[in-house]
DNA sequence: CGCATTTCCTGGTAGC
DNA sequence: TGCTACCAGGAAATGC
């Protein structure tokens, strides 16, 4: 499968992070005056919208995939953009799913969620109270911090024997690995995406670890550098999306072998590796 | 309980 | 050209 012209650019977390960097001064220490859910969509999808009304927005962080925006009242407002879902000021013409009046103190006061594909969220919880949501409940330590050395992806990952690529999209060894860093990060180190979690040789685990967080830290600087406007659907390639060696490259031969890409299924998912590279451990 | 599979949803596109 | 069938994806729900 190629990029072709028009695809959307799923949010993954590079894409997520930029979206924080964007909306954290926007939405930082505004009010919440209202709160309208536009469409019929599975209720809890957006569950208790109308308790945000009335209060302060405290912080703008994230989560994994994961938008977190704490309340200074006590909930926290969720949102996960799932496929297509964008954050935006200007009313989008369709698709509308929530409209939210926010402190009128400029021109930014309306924040509509548009999401196309419903796979999105937007609701409130209580703050850290994550029991309906099981991902965010049982996420995994950030990527992007401290938290992540090689013992502590060590020890989870002793503790699955589920095939590496469906743990790592469960979101548990490690937060906000999407399907495309999946791919990238196993091929970069010649895994076999079908190896049991719990079967990685322990030399290849701190590579992996680094794989991750080398290929996160690159597609954020990518992102930020390449893309004008976030909220767009962007058909143009992104600076990322030329850093891509397995993702989308099926039927073209490896960069380090040349041997010719395959297109597989894992967990329900397009995944791409190298047969030549990415060998089963001999079990 | 743990792991695997199916479901949700719509626009784009391949194929006829 | 117009129609149908199918595919993509993250997280939750369902199945075994």
């Amino acid at each position: 499968m190629r990029f072709t012209k028009g695809r959307l650019a799923i949010p993954e977390l590079p894409e997520v992070e930029t979206v924080r960097r964007e909306l954290e001064p926007w939405l930082k220490d505004r009010h919440i005056l209202g709160a309208e859910l536009i469409d019929a969509v599975p209720h809890v999808k957006y569950a208790n919208l109308p308790n945000c009304v009335g209060q302060r927005i405290e912080a703008v962080n994230r989560r994994g995939k994961f938008l977190l925006l704490p309340l200074d009242g006590g909930d926290e407002l969720i949102i996960h953009l799932g496929m297509t879902g964008i954050v935006t000021a200007k009313k989008p013409e369709k698709h509308i799913r929530v409209h939210l009046e926010l402190t009128d103190n400029d021109t930014s006061n309306h924040l509509y969620f548009q999401d196309t594909r419903r796979f999105g969220r937007f609701l409130v919880v209580k703050q850290g109270e994550y029991k309906s949501m099981p991902t965010l409940h049982a996420m995994g330590v950030e990527p992007l911090s401290d938290d992540f050395t090689d013992s502590v992806f060590k020890a989870v990952l002793q503790k699955s024997s589920t095939a590496i690529k469906t743990y790592l999209l469960s979101q548990k060894p490690v937060a906000g690995v999407g399907n495309i860093y999946a791919d990238e990060a196993l091929w970069q180190t010649k895994i076999h995406p079908l190896t049991p979690s719990n079967k990685v040789p322990a030399k290849k685990i701190p590579l992996l670890r680094e794989a991750i967080v080398d290929i996160l830290k690159k597609s954020i600087d990518a992102q930020g550098t390449t893309l004008n406007d976030y909220r767009t659907v962007n058909g143009e390639v992104g600076a990322y999306i030329s850093e891509l060696k397995a993702y989308g490259h099926a039927g073209e031969p490896c960069q380090r072998c040349g041997v010719i890409l395959e297109k597989s299924v894992v967990g329900g998912r397009g995944t791409h590796s190298c047969p030549y590279c990415q060998k089963l451990p001999k079990s």
